[in-house]
DNA sequence: CATCGACATAACCATACTGTTATATAACCA
DNA sequence: TGGTTATATAACAGTATGGTTATGTCGATG
């Protein structure tokens, strides 16, 4: 259910999809309103729909022939979570760095070597 | 020479990587260093490394043949930057919305259709 | 029922990403 | 000088990504 940072900061990576959020953070719409204003065709527009989704940062109700999009949150803290605990770093606060070095060492810090051998990118604790 | 937010988030999307710099936010080192808790190849660090360089988020000295890595915070800052103008979504704190709806307008919220027609990613501003 | 509108899916293409191994370069060291 | 260490580069392979056009599906509606 909770997609790792992985999914979130790939789907983050794309302006289209950016442009996509900024939209809905207007308020839920359809895959044609969102489609648009963009040059681009539907069915590329429901692709990245698709990723966003898969992404958990979207979710789709139903209203007729319509599938409105609704923007979900959760991924977006998450990602801040992650960033925010960088904060220390560009903000030169040494009397916060202790507390980055202590967090990262028990998050991320140090992993068990990620083992991709022939996967394609290391799952991570979710 | 800023590197936009695709770079960064797209830099950010890889577990490898985030863990680089898990590692380098605890002090500069060197790519073997750095390579060592990975179950990989040195040339695949060195790609990550260029990868993260490429986003600004690294940056190399030299120490006769040594390349000693540095972390550099401000793409993560920029992002953070991104991520924060969403905050009130997922704080769902309404006093702030509006302020969120303005910026967003003005930003990214309604771009220009990007018109990718054969390139691969819609460049945006720096 | 026939069709239209909104959207999804399929097949396809070009390019990018992430890893590999093998090899080159560059600085130090005996 | 010749070897070793640290890192980069090249060539290659498999999969992913982001777009396209063509077609399918489902619900509304004349």
């Amino acid at each position: 259910m909770a997609p790792a940072l992985d999914t979130t900061f790939a789907a983050l990576a794309d302006p289209t999809r950016r442009a996509i959020l900024a939209r809905l953070a207007l308020g839920e719409t359809t895959v044609m309103d969102l489609a648009r204003p963009f040059d681009m065709s539907q069915p590329a527009i429901s692709k990245h729909l698709k990723v966003l989704e898969r992404a958990g940062l979207v979710s789709r109700g139903r209203d007729a022939q319509r599938r409105p999009v609704r923007l979900e949150a959760k991924p977006l803290a998450e990602a801040n979570q992650w960033l925010e605990s960088y904060r220390a770093l560009w903000e030169a606060r040494f009397d916060r760095l202790d507390a980055l070095l202590q967090k990262l060492q028990a998050d991320e810090g140090a992993p068990l070597p990620p083992k991709p051998g022939r996967g394609r990118k290391p799952k991570e604790q979710t």
